[in-house]
DNA sequence: ATGCATGAGCG
DNA sequence: GCTCATGCATA
């Protein structure tokens, strides 16, 4: 189509850096086309302060995603005391089971470096567990972590957890976001379709002390293996940029609908903080159950419905199962024992924090031109004096988070998008292809002429495409 | 909650 | 070198 070519973003783009009009900034050439065109010698991009007012690029975060779930927040004990402590560690690493799929992905630390166990008390849990770990990513990533890795307690199958054979159904259906048709606005829907609260836990949002590791519910051994590396695979293998292949053709017996998991995410939340449980134990606790933990961030963003519908496909059935153990359980907090701790010899690159001003610049460009080529990355970062790879990355995940947050279009402009443009910097931001969840080209409606339509969570698009500015936006 | 990073898999 | 899944580190 040509509208694409002038910026459709911008259509329905209700906001903008400068909170003046959209248009005119994001109209490639004419709001920054001068300073972003690659045809410019370097420098010559006008200061990036300049380009935007950008006063508040953070947003509104928690508010959107709160927005679903009327709960109070219960006390993040999380990050609250303790912390830092590496939490739990990763979990990367660790899969002291049979995880067959795990292991693949472990690149740093080997088998050898597996935890033997030591298991510690886990007593209090992670306030109590500070570990040795040894962080050092300070300064220059040039030193990382020296690593020590504990694995704690282990437990055989005690009780219920196991009584269940955890598994998921069966392969996740890397369908795609499947009936957008239904555009649910995430916010009202009712919940807990399926509940039973059992215990009635203790709202403590650390962990009780009364849970004691004796019996922490672990499947994972060899009864869960078989699933588990199945359904990886599957998944991965459909791993498929969405779109086209239509990502979920396989029928999937239990193909999840979009209003499904976003009723399941709100679901998992409520009952995770009334049982008094942390993203990070819920985490954990799949480590416990299934042989793969996951981080607080995945928790996080899966009930924030930030992942992609495929993401989302895969892991509930494994968050289904946790609420399931956690609800019967006697002592759901035995669930989330600590699994081991350790801390992880890879090297990571510190992290680099780009100022307002560089963000606002490389949002610019983004919005000129979201997939820049290699000559294009050097001359930005040439021109903001960033790395080439930091920029790189920063592209990466810019499209990502477009694409995981936004909803595609039709499927037939897949790809196509966010392939290298043709004339550098000088094209309008286009929608994208779909990572995220299925259009469901609501039949005669016309394609959404980029992301916002058919989202299923407009809160969360609007940070998609320009986080920050949702907070003036929306109050 | 989210920004930047890593790494597998792929073309 | 990209996408995608995922996580560390941090705001």
């Amino acid at each position: 189509m040509s509208e694409r070519a002038q910026s459709p973003e911008c259509q329905s783009r209700p906001y903008d850096f400068s909170r003046a009009n959209p248009c005119t900034q994001v109209s490639a050439q004419e709001g920054l086309g001068s300073a972003a065109s690659f045809q410019l010698p370097h420098g010559v991009l006008p200061d990036p302060g300049l380009l935007y007012n950008k006063t508040t690029y953070s947003g509104i975060t928690a508010a959107s995603a709160q927005t679903f779930f009327p709960f109070p927040p219960v006390a993040s004990d999380y990050r609250g005391s303790d912390l830092q402590v590496g939490e739990f560690g990763q979990p990367k690493h660790w899969y002291p089971f049979a995880a067959p799929e795990y292991t693949g992905q472990v690149p740093g630390v080997t088998a050898a470096t597996q935890p033997t166990n030591l298991s510690p008390p886990i007593a209090e849990t992670r306030e109590q567990i500070k570990l040795p770990e040894i962080k050092v990513e300070k300064d220059v990533g040039v030193q990382y972590s020296t690593e020590v890795k504990a694995q704690q307690f282990q437990t055989p199958p005690t009780s219920a957890a196991v009584a269940h054979g955890v598994f998921y159904p069966a392969a996740w259906n890397p369908s795609f976001w499947p009936g957008i048709t239904h555009i649910t606005p995430s916010g009202g829907s009712n919940q807990n379709p399926t509940t039973s609260s059992a215990s009635s836990p203790s709202m403590s949002p650390s962990p009780p002390g009364n849970g004691l590791p004796g019996n922490a519910f672990f499947s994972v051994n060899a009864s869960q293996a078989p699933t588990d590396p199945q359904t990886e695979n599957q998944v991965s293998s459909t791993r498929s940029s969405g779109s086209s292949s239509g990502g979920c053709s396989d029928s999937e017996e239990e193909s999840l609908s979009t209003e499904e998991l976003e009723q399941f995410a709100k679901e998992l939340k409520h009952k995770r903080i009334t049982l008094g449980f942390t993203q990070a134990d819920v985490g954990l606790a799949l480590g416990n159950l299934y042989g793969k933990m996951f981080s607080q961030t995945t928790i996080c963003r899966f009930e924030a419905l930030q992942l992609s519908f495929k993401n989302m496909c895969k892991l509930k059935p494994l968050l289904q199962r946790w609420l399931d153990e956690a609800e019967t359980s006697d002592n759901p907090q035995d669930m989330y024992k600590i699994e081991r701790v350790f801390v992880d010899t890879r090297k990571r690159k510190r992290r680099t924090s780009l100022e307002g001003a560089v963000r606002s610049a490389l949002e610019s460009y983004f919005i000129k031109c979201p997939k820049p080529n290699t000559q294009e990355i050097t001359h930005i970062s040439d021109d903001l004096g960033l790395e080439r790879d930091v920029v790189r990355v920063w592209f990466c995940n810019r499209r990502q988070k477009g694409k995981r947050l936004a909803l595609p279009l039709d499927e037939e402009c897949d790809g196509q998008y966010y392939e290298q443009s043709p004339s550098p910097l000088s094209m309008a931001p286009s929608p994208i292809p779909s990572q995220g969840y299925p259009v469901s080209s609501y039949p005669g409606a016309p394609p959404p002429a980029i992301y916002m339509p058919s989202l299923h969570r407009p809160d969360v698009l609007k940070q998609a495409l320009h986080p920050g500015l949702v907070s003036h936006l929306t109050g």
